[in-house]
RNA sequence: GGGCCUGUAGCUCAGGUGGUUAGAGCGCUACACUGAUAAUGUAGAGGUCCGUGGUUCGAGUCCACGCAGGCCCA
């Protein structure tokens, strides 16, 4: 039996083997069949998108998916993770349209929707291939051959089940939402069209602050400013801001000289009033005069206005109450205009939103067919309502000369009429930054657009409510961004107008008076048959039948009173597809209801912060609205991955760092590790790749190194871990501590995992590992190791060792999957149960009865008072290999001393002194200190805190000893007399006199720096030694070969050294001869303490 | 403009419920060790805890207002 011994540690290479090792044993397979029967951990993947090849972000949330589902299964559940794709959506559709060199509108012209949706089918999935490489590569352990896709057709069917099912609660209806429209394209435009680099451009345009003439007053006005006038004829209410101070002010209209009093922002009067004219008189103005006399006459706050009414500016539609009222508008700022926002609730979304918050009606007429429209039709023209300007274009729609001086732009003539009639207080050019359609070069208008909606505010205190049990990592997420979120809902907006997506399955009549929603394929082959009897289909559609467009659109159904119905055109939101996920995953209802019932809820599931509004909402909204329920108990929204100075990645910038390359060069399990220690998952990760360097380096290195130096004595040995089970670790005090240790850790990264905390985990680990086990276990007893026959300390020393390496493997393997697999193989050897894998066992148990805090205290006093010496030594340039006599601990209770008697023999050891003398409270030349217990004092005395302080720090040795045998102290603050008791004074020593002496948290050490003649001696003994072994490893012996030594005695000490320490000498230099000559041949000379000495080494030959 | 997060050593990060020398690793400097050796150990230098106010006997920690960076949404 071997334990393999490795020289070299290459991560990048054991992520290679061990991944074929897994393949080829089905390791992931059987890890499932190994839980087969236990209970479910739930997971959902949030389908990722294969139109794109994947980034180093993906690879740290994916990381942080796979560690809680292989601790789960650690832990003992069965944890399935079936895969996804979501391939559904505009991004495609882009890529598409980009990679054919078309355009929206040719499609169903240049390209047949049919090609085209075909097209984009084959386009999502074309980097597959790449997503699954990396998924297996960075030991991603989800089931890649049975994932869920968006566009399958079993997978649409669930979406319409669900539609229907919103449907049938009366939560999806149609209304409206303000889009950018293109009148010259006669189409929506998306925000990613409004986008593209050239969109927003500088026009000219006119603006016009309007007189609104306040309800009941004979000349009082509200000034409101707009850049868009042709909006005014639809203007229904007027907006303020709350907080925002307005005055009223009296003056004339500078149109039509009438004398006017106008209500308008504080802030914003000095634009619009000239300051010399202030307070001139108003008896002697004239109209000719430049200065147009004005003063404030009332003060008003933005709450004061609101409610407040106003005649209608353009009176061409009448309204109902309670328009022409002014309301409250978040938005509103005095950055320009007035302060005073004109709303037009057909053409402006913070319009449309405040208008529907208040009730108030839009303006509408009604078309041909008796449906409200808004008073701009959708080639960009006023309807017939509008009389002066019926049949005018808005914006210049028809390629108008606009340098020809007879040109007037409709809002010219608006604002001309609003002049005359006096509702017009100023009307100039002004220069803004305005979207415009990318294909036809023409103002984009803001127009109601027809869309269909799930209302969702209808359910906001269940939504609200049901977050509330979610447990959110960080927790700010879910009680801030997520529920601030909910709490400002709007109802969700479903409607798409493109070809790539599930269609919305509801057909329509023309007059839109009968609708049916269909909610499965077996429903629609019904309405199908019910249609064709009808006439308007020919044919009953195949059991195969593809729900994409177009073939959904050449379906007719038949109304109950015998109309043709028309599907509706738009396509749904692709985060219906991916929120619905839990549920067409399995294709339910139609399918798996058991399956189902059994993965619902999710357990876990974990994505970008970014998804807050994406995944993490669709998933809540109809899982609470349809099913009552939560979508998930516990997730984890983790933070973005920054280039090492924080700035975005990207591939423009050319900073992206290539997952691929990564995993290549700096192995698997350094990349993850190195992620989750690093920083919190949910705070953003500045990825250094120096930092998987140093992960490997420092946490993998130290690792491999330890057990190497396991592997290699243990070999020598013949070591056997599974022989000699018992007892091992109760013999030897530091066997007892490493193991403490160990089942202190193992409870500590249990809760961690549990609670979902990666990163401290992993930082616990990394920090056994480096410190308690490779820094102190396996210094401190690598003589054990080396040492003799296997003797039972020997073994209990191996096994130790073996035990925490085992159990630090499981601990890990979660995080670095590849390495603690291999390790734990390494370590086992494919043991007598047959495990061929780490993830086949059990998650390590904690065993209570093992921990000894005492203990582990014990040791924290050897390592501080070991680093204390080296700091005197330090101090006195005496290096370690020279013995010192003593040092002197003062210890002030019984307990620090047997604490300290316990780990005695570590010390002396690591700090190469002969012994430790106590000198306890009866020697009498301890210098003490107070200290005062802030924490209980402060309470009790508060202000007095200050002076109390500075008298007990000035407490003298006698006061100290008094209230060290009394337990009591009087002492006399601000004329107040305060008796402290036991609690309430730390007494620490602090000092020795006549010694040098270090102190740290309350342990002083002395050290006695004389060095006697034998200590000299020794020390030259040991630096002999050390000289001897670097004259061995420069003759390149072995461990085992022995050596014959010949000194020259030309000094006295190094010669009387040697006397008195020759067993020392050739015992740990393995010379079998030891002579001390007069006149060396062939001699080296080497250096002791300023000391040139002359000896030569040779090898004995073994006879 | 709103919501949320972050700001502590040159770099990456720790610092329950406020309590008196603010910690670790890397890097740097020096030393030691040489039977884990392309390893290892120890020590040292290095901090206006983003700023300004406030609460308190006492603030890195609590509150307010800012500043800078990031994300999401307008």
């Amino acid at each position: 039996m071997k334990y393999r011994e490795n020289k070299n540690l290459n991560l990048a290479q054991v992520g290679v083997d061990m991944l074929s090792h897994w393949k080829q044993n089905n390791i992931f397979e059987a890890t499932l069949k190994n839980r087969e029967g236990h209970e479910a951990y739930t997971f959902y993947e949030g389908p990722p998108s294969a139109n794109g090849t994947p980034g180093i972000h993906h690879v740290i949330s994916r990381a942080v998916k796979d560690i809680f589902c292989r601790y789960k299964t650690l832990k003992g559940y069965k944890v399935e993770r079936k895969g996804g794709w979501d391939t559904h959506g505009l991004p495609v559709e882009l890529q598409v349209e980009k990679q054919l060199g078309i355009t929206k509108e040719d499609i169903g012209k240049k390209i047949s929707v049919e090609q085209y949706n075909q097209k984009c089918r084959e386009a999502v999935m074309q980097f597959k291939g790449e997503w699954d490489d990396l998924t297996e590569k960075m030991g991603y352990w989800v089931d890649l051959d049975d994932p869920y896709i968006t566009f399958d057709r079993k997978y649409m069917e669930t979406l319409w089940y669900l539609l229907k099912k919103f449907y049938d609660k009366g939560l999806l209806y149609k209304g409206y939402t303000i889009q950018p429209y293109s009148p010259a394209a006669g189409t929506g435009l998306s925000s990613h069209e409004l986008n593209q680099p050239g969109a927003y451009r500088d026009v000219k345009d006119t603006s016009l602050v309007a007189q609104f003439k306040i309800k009941g007053t004979e000349n009082d006005y509200f000034l409101a400013w707009t850049t868009t006038p042709w909006t005014l004829p639809a203007n229904n209410s007027l907006a303020v801001g709350e907080h925002i101070n307005y005055v009223k002010i009296k003056t004339f209209n500078p149109y039509t000289f009438i004398p006017v009093q106008v209500i308008l922002a504080k802030d914003r009067v000095a634009s619009f009033f000239d300051g010399k004219a202030e307070n001139l008189s108003f008896d002697e103005y004239k109209q000719s005069d430049k200065l147009i006399p004005w003063t404030i006459v009332a003060e008003y706050k933005g709450t004061d206005l609101v409610g407040m009414e106003y005649e209608q500016l353009l009176p061409y539609v009448a309204l109902p109450a309670p328009a022409f009222t002014v309301l409250a508008g978040d938005f509103v700022s005095t950055e320009d205009g007035t302060g005073i926002v004109h709303l037009a609730m057909t053409f402006g979304a913070d319009d449309h939103r405040v208008s529907v918050k208040n009730n108030v009606p839009g303006v509408l007429v009604k078309d041909e067919n008796g449906n409200d429209v808004p008073i701009v039709d959708k080639q960009g023209r006023f309807v017939k309502e509008i009389t002066d300007f019926a049949g005018m274009y808005v914006k210049n729609y028809t390629g108008e000369d606009e340098n020809d001086p007879n040109y007037k732009p409709t809002d010219v003539l608006i604002a001309i009429k609003l002049k005359e009639d006096n509702k017009a207080f100023k009307v100039e050019k002004y220069v803004h930054s305005y979207p415009h359609c990318w294909r036809t070069d023409k103002p984009v208008l803001y127009y109601p657009m027809d869309s269909w909606f799930i209302k969702a505010t209808a359910y906001k205190d269940k939504l609200v409510a049901f977050n509330k049990t979610i447990n959110w990592k960080p927790e700010s997420t879910g009680s801030g961004r997520f529920g601030n979120w909910l709490e400002n809902l709007v109802d969700w907006n479903l409607s798409r107008s493109r070809f790539w997506g599930t269609p919305l399955p509801i057909w329509r009549t023309d007059d839109g008076k009968e609708e049916i929603c269909i909610g499965s394929i077996a429903e629609l082959k019904e309405e199908v048959a019910k249609a064709i009897e009808a006439g308007y289909m020919q044919e009953q559609i195949p059991d195969d039948f593809d729900l994409h467009r177009p073939y959904v659109d050449n379906i007719f159904l038949v109304s109950p009173s015998g109309e043709k119905m028309l599907r509706e055109p738009d396509l749904v939101d692709v985060w219906f597809d991916s929120g619905s996920m839990p549920y067409a995953q399995w294709h339910y209802p139609f399918e798996n209801e058991e399956v189902f019932k059994k993965k619902y809820p999710a357990d876990f599931i974990a994505e970008g912060v970014d998804q807050t509004r994406g995944w993490f909402f669709t998933l809540h909204t109809i899982a609470v609205m349809l099913f009552d329920s939560v979508a998930f108990k516990n997730v984890i929204a983790n933070g973005l991955v920054l280039d090492k100075d924080g700035n975005k990645m990207s591939k423009r910038l050319g900073n992206a760092i290539d997952p691929f390359k990564t995993i290549a060069e700096h192995g698997p399990d350094a990349t993850r590790w190195y992620m989750i220690s690093n920083s919190n998952p949910w705070d953003n990760l500045k990825f250094d790749v120096n930092g998987i360097i140093e992960a490997q380096r420092r946490f993998f290195g130290t690792l491999q190194n330890t057990y190497s130096f396991f592997a290699l004595y243990a070999n020598l040995d013949n070591f056997d871990w599974q022989e000699d089970p018992s007892n091992y670790y109760t013999q030897t005090e530091s066997d007892r501590w490493i193991i403490s240790k160990l089942n202190s850790l193992i409870a500590q990264v249990d809760s961690a995992y549990d609670e979902y905390e990666p990163t401290r985990a992993a930082r616990a680990i990394q920090n056994f590992v480096i410190d308690d086990l490779s820094n102190w276990y396996v210094r401190l007893n690598r003589k054990r190791f080396w040492k003799g026959e296997l003797n039972a300390d020997k073994k209990t020393a191996y096994k130790s060792l073996h035990t925490c390496l085992v159990t630090v493997a499981q601990l890990a393997s979660p995080i670095a999957p590849f390495y603690m697999d291999k390790l734990y193989l390494d370590l086992t050897l494919e043991d007598k149960k047959g495990s061929k894998s780490i993830h086949l066992t059990d998650f390590p148990k904690s065993d209570t009865a093992l921990v000894d805090k005492d203990l582990e205290q014990q040791m924290d006093l050897a390592q501080n008072i070991s680093s204390l010496v080296h700091s005197l030594r330090k101090q006195h340039k005496l290096k370690v290999r020279q013995p010192l006599s003593r040092i002197l601990i003062p210890v002030l209770d019984a307990k620090t001393k047997t604490q300290i008697q316990a780990v005695e023999d570590i010390i002396l050891n690591e700090v190469n002194i002969k012994s430790i003398e106590y000198v306890d409270n009866t020697s009498g030349i301890i210098v003490k200190k107070a200290k005062p217990n802030f924490r209980k004092l402060g309470q009790q005395y508060g202000q007095m805190m200050k002076e109390l302080s500075q008298q007990i720090g000035k407490l003298d040795q006698k006061a100290i000893a008094g209230f060290e045998t009394s337990g009591a102290l009087e002492l006399e603050v601000k004329g107040q007399k305060i008796t402290l008791g036991p609690d309430d004074l730390m007494i620490q020593s602090e000092d020795i006199p006549g010694w040098t002496v270090a102190t740290e948290g309350g342990i002083t050490v002395a050290l006695d720096i004389h060095i006697s003649e034998e200590l000299q001696r020794e020390g030259i003994a040991r630096d002999l030694v050390n000289r001897i072994q670097n004259l061995r490893k420069e003759l390149g012996l072995e461990v085992q070969d022995k050596i014959k030594v010949v000194v020259d005695d030309a000094n006295s000490i190094v010669t009387e050294s040697i006397q008195h320490n020759r067993d020392y000498i050739c015992v740990e230099t393995q010379a079998l001869q030891l002579e001390v000559v007069n006149g060396v041949e062939n001699y080296k000379e080497i250096e002791i303490d300023n000391i040139v000495v002359k000896l030569n080494v040779a090898v004995v030959k073994p006879n």
